[in-house]
DNA sequence: TGCAAGTTTGCACTGAATGCAAGTTAAGGT
DNA sequence: ACCTTAACTTGCATTCAGTGCAAACTTGCA
């Protein structure tokens, strides 16, 4: 991926990412409620006005970091071979994604999830991702393949996987442990396999 | 079920749907960002502050509609017979809710999610309805059920059946002729079955 | 009838979100 | 290095969302 990195690109990227951490740092301490997008702005050294040039809200914000990481589990998926069934791919391209950042920060977004106010971001995240996911499938999938069968999968995929993370963050909390990160494979592993075999065992 | 059916709780009740109709029919009409509250509010015959003491927004308003319908599919799957295997227990609970008026609703809905700040809050509808069947769940499956089986099959469930409401909705718009219906309960079928017996045919 | 509790409304206030125009900064050609 | 153009930031002004509060008004009940 040849970055088109000018540095007009960079500032905006390290712009977009002072007021994306202000924001989260702001969350980690106080509610929604208790701040406002003056406070973010000035933390992340920049005007109101240009938060709003960013991010159409705090709550958006917030969201972007859930973006990243499904963002980077479709790239990966991207990645798979084309002829790798795909909930086999799936299953490699979640276990690819584990770097303790990334992980940390999906899951204090379970732990924001939370707050309905930011929670519904969080949804639209995913929903997002749900799509981008039928435009992989569909693309991989035999040409003949009935939508229904394609929308359903992904949807069935990623909404047991939500669930699946959402079990682990129940258990371990923040805990980003090698055991803990075992567990969460462990977790996504079967769940991928009660989709592809069926939950009626 | 027993209303309790006080003159206040109608009232209330009359409110509430006089404020989420008017809401409803200005989206019919209208763009979120081409009406305002005082606007509902006015319609509704209902000063502004009380449309806030109903809904938080105007986006809620419209929710009200789906949370409805998903709440009506959770009582259908709660009169269900305990012991029926829980996937046949929501396919019949799907089928059951058939009434054109909540069928129109859904459709209407879905329409509305095309824009992103509604989108949300039907996505929140979605995930309340998992929340609550994850309950049903746990009180029908047998006690010591993995927490993640309940989980993954609630997410799965809802995931692809939302899915493959959006792919009636799709073919079919507002369609609410019985052939339409009928290919509705027929696609819900097939994705229940694919959830119990697996995706890898 | 009359008191207590529940509801509606108006008012006031904070702060979100957006348009606009003027100021800054980077990019690229000369 | 200089100038032009386009991209980006900022401040300002405006509209409107959302909430607390207190005063009016309804309903429930003794």
């Amino acid at each position: 991926m040849p970055a088109p990195t000018s540095r007009r690109e960079l500032n905006k990227a390290a712009t977009r990412e002072a007021i994306a951490d202000a924001t989260l740092a702001f969350l980690r301490a106080k509610s929604l409620s208790e701040f406002t997008v003056d406070d973010v702005a000035a933390a992340a050294g920049v005007s109101r006005r240009t938060f709003f040039n960013y991010f159409s809200s705090v709550e958006a914000a917030v969201a972007s970091f859930t973006q990243n990481y499904l963002d980077t589990v479709i790239a990966e998926l991207e990645s798979r071979p084309a002829d790798e069934p795909i909930l086999e791919s799936a299953g490699h391209a979640l276990s690819a994604v584990d770097s303790a950042a990334d992980l940390a920060m999906l899951a204090e977004t379970f732990a924001l999830t939370q707050d309905p106010q930011l929670g519904r971001f969080q949804l639209q995240a995913w929903e997002e991702c749900s799509s981008k996911i039928a435009d992989v499938a569909r693309h991989r999938l035999p040409p003949a393949t009935n939508e229904l069968y394609i929308q359903a999968l992904v949807g069935a995929v990623v909404g047991s996987c939500k669930a699946a993370f959402g079990v682990w963050f129940q258990e371990h909390g923040s805990d980003i442990s090698p055991a803990s990160l075992a567990h969460l494979r462990e977790l996504l592993g079967t769940t991928i396999s009660l989709v592809r075999n069926g939950f009626n065992n």
